[in-house]
DNA sequence: TCCTATAACTTTGTATACATAAACGAACGG
DNA sequence: CCGTTCGTTTATGTATACAAAGTTATAGGA
């Protein structure tokens, strides 16, 4: 036989369910949008069923939130919510560096380095764009390396909420220059096999985009007062 | 209006999750076995929808394993599977006992000291039924005490996969002593609000259960290979 | 006898149809 | 003018129908 048909076939449902995922973390459904099943099935072409079945598992991953006979919704971001999510991933994301710091290969170790020099290379040309997917791609080499599935898919459901507000946080560490110092941190500590280390400049790494994303969560809902207040259509 | 009618509608793929979710907690859909949905619809008396969309959730908790095109199946437990859960929950137990330390309310301190009683009661009565729920019980209300929403229901996740080993684990904790002992100091630990003591003892804890649960599934591995030496037929 | 090809069957993937509850609105009455 | 009631509409919940892929069994030929 040919070896073609090298793509494997994916159910629509797969597909449906990163259609939506996508959409509703670039802010295209913003939170408090209703999901409607004949809309979006229309939208997208395909029937009411693998839309039923992509939005269980949006449901399963928080990112939407089902109201009995009345349908799904797109999860609101509430400051106790992303404070929650930032907890747990505070504590997964120590987990992954230790973890690294024992099981990192010497190949896993060069695709580090080549991670963190690529996102100084991302940061030296100031897009944030770029910047935001060299980040996003240090951190998985480092969990990768961890070796653990759970823990990879965990921190994978665990960084959708925090999605948007990436660009935010990367504009705001003052001139990039501190997260060029922690991903550098991060790296000698994992190079070194320190986990005490790695966990603690880790920990401050996360620390650090808690405290820009809790702010920047403040002022969206500041405005949407002051939008409130000057009878501007709020999403509810 | 007459407060009737307290119980919620509960929509069939909710009931049919619970059971399926039962089912293959307890044994009864042991790993390897097929779901098909035809059947389940059949046993359950419901059409293929609910059924459908309840696997869909069972998959994304990694109940259930799906193979495109040939159907659903019950996970395989693994050993690097398991020691994978084992590990994230160690870190989360960890968090757990830390957030309760900060948080947790003078009620929730009451709550904790009788779960920690009720499991003393039930050690006492070397009923293994009674012993497993007092101590799911009593890490409930650790994990209620965060606060923590999402912590909340991963640790609710990752509970599953060990599920079945609750009782090999008690039975295997040299007459209970342990347990109860290890009980004690952490409510200790929480009660003069020391995170770094509960840290401690919290993950002296789950590295007890890592123990007993990986000796049983080496066990249960080697009675497989003795089975197969003998031409029984072995779980697929 | 063994291999292959084909046909029947099984099971999932997807679409559609029907039932029912919630939301909306208009008409009616106070 | 406001509230209530009763249809109408809309969307979900559930069932069923149809399509396609995979599996198994069987028949035929080397």
């Amino acid at each position: 036989m040919p070896k073609a048909k090298e793509e494997d076939f994916l159910p629509l449902r797969d597909s449906v369910y990163n259609k939506l995922r996508q959409a509703i973390l670039t802010g295209e459904y913003p939170p408090g949008e209703r999901l409607m099943e004949v809309h979006l099935g229309d939208k997208l072409g395909v029937s009411r069923t693998p839309i039923r079945e992509a939005i269980r598992m949006l449901e399963l991953e928080g990112l939407v939130t089902m109201i009995p006979r009345k349908g799904a919704m797109v999860s609101q971001i509430t400051e106790k919510n992303m404070s929650d999510v930032l907890e747990v991933r505070r504590a997964l994301d120590i987990l992954c560096v230790q973890l690294a710091c024992e099981r990192i290969t010497s190949d896993g170790m060069a695709e580090l380095r080549r991670a963190r020099d690529n996102f100084e290379r991302a940061v030296a040309t100031n897009d944030s764009r770029r910047i935001a997917q060299a980040d996003v791609e240090f951190h998985n080499v480092i969990i990768r390396a961890t070796g653990n599935d759970r823990l990879i898919s965990l921190e994978d459901s665990l960084s959708l909420p925090m999605y948007r507000y990436r660009y935010e946080y990367i504009k705001d560490s003052s001139g990039h220059d501190n997260l060029v110092k922690e991903h550098r941190k991060i790296v000698n500590a994992i190079e070194k096999r320190n986990p005490e280390a790695a966990a603690s400049e880790a920990g401050e790494h996360i620390d650090n985009q808690r405290r820009s994303i809790m702010r920047q969560i403040r002022l969206e809902r500041e405005e949407e007062t002051i939008n409130a207040l000057y009878g501007k259509r709020t999403i509810r």
